[in-house]
DNA sequence: GTGATAACCTGCTCGC
DNA sequence: TGCGAGCAGGTTATCA
């Protein structure tokens, strides 16, 4: 489940494979979701970017192709193929030179595909509303406070919402939190804490990025390959499991829908 | 404008 | 062993 890290790792690893190369020939998986990636015509990329956990790819036209990995999603060079139907699950394909194309695969189809005039993201709602980058000075000296503060919703649904801060999802929120000892169902969070999630925030996000994303299943970075970063994880997924700071026994409930691992001990609701 | 909730989608796990 | 139900979760749409 791509969330910044991941998207982070893709991007690093894309951009010096694409950048002063030419896209063409878009296909697309018969979906709304997708059919954007046939609007591509030829075009050259000049820079690949992420906001939040969208990737932006620049082209020479003032286009950007915007890619959304979904839950499941990942975006590869691959060999060129005759039959894109013939291919596990790829939703779109733009043929590079060389016999090589870039693919984006999605089992479940929660990705996204747009291609937009640059800047131009109102069809995007998240990606125009988005929130500060989480290493954005915006958020020091009490930012992140200040906007949440804002909401009266679960501090944790905020923190997914974008809104607020770009590119935290379950998992990291869950780490965060669990960093912090803020209970995710709070409503209300002290600056003191805000400041303390922010910080957990920005670490959980960098050990993401070194170790190359987390995988618990689908994600792989454009080589191929899986994370590591769920070797590392403190508390999300880990129910039922000693907190490694204070013993108690980690638990798992339902918030907004989402499911959420903390220590009932360490993160007590305010 | 804000918050809550359902829907989308498919592979996996679990219980029967 | 095989089947069906439930779950996972980021974003969008809809409703209150």
């Amino acid at each position: 489940m791509p969330e910044l890290p991941e998207v982070e790792t893709i991007r690093r690893q894309l951009a010096p494979r694409l950048v002063g190369r030419r896209l063409s020939d878009g296909w697309a998986f018969e979906s709304a979701k997708f059919t954007d990636a046939r609007e591509i015509g030829s075009a050259t990329v000049t820079q690949v970017g992420r906001r939040g956990k969208y990737l932006v790819i620049d082209l020479e036209d003032q286009r950007q192709l915007i890619v959304h990995l979904g839950m499941t999603g990942s975006l590869r060079i691959a060999p060129d193929v005759v039959e894109p139907t013939s291919v596990p699950y790829l939703r779109a394909r733009w043929r590079l030179e060389e016999d090589r194309t870039l693919e984006f695969r999605d089992t479940r189809r929660f990705g996204r595909i747009a291609v937009v005039r640059s800047g131009d993201y109102g069809r995007i709602a998240t990606l125009a509303a988005m929130g500060p980058e989480p290493d954005d000075p915006q958020l020091d000296d009490g930012g992140l406070w200040r906007s949440l503060r804002t909401s009266h919703r679960h501090v944790k649904t905020s923190l997914l919402a974008q809104r607020h801060i770009a590119g935290v999802g379950n998992i990291y929120a869950d780490e965060a939190l669990w960093i912090a000892q803020v209970h995710p169902a709070s409503r209300r969070i002290t600056r003191r804490q805000a400041d303390l999630l922010l910080d957990a925030i920005r670490v959980v996000l960098a050990e993401g990025i070194a170790n190359g994303g987390t995988t618990l299943r689908d994600y792989v970075d454009a080589d191929g390959s899986s994370g590591t970063n769920q070797l590392t994880l403190r508390c999300y997924g880990l129910a039922g499991t000693p907190c490694h700071r204070c013993g108690s026994t980690l638990v798992s409930r339902v918030i907004d829908a989402r499911t959420s691992t903390y220590c009932p001990t360490c993160q007590r609701p305010r």
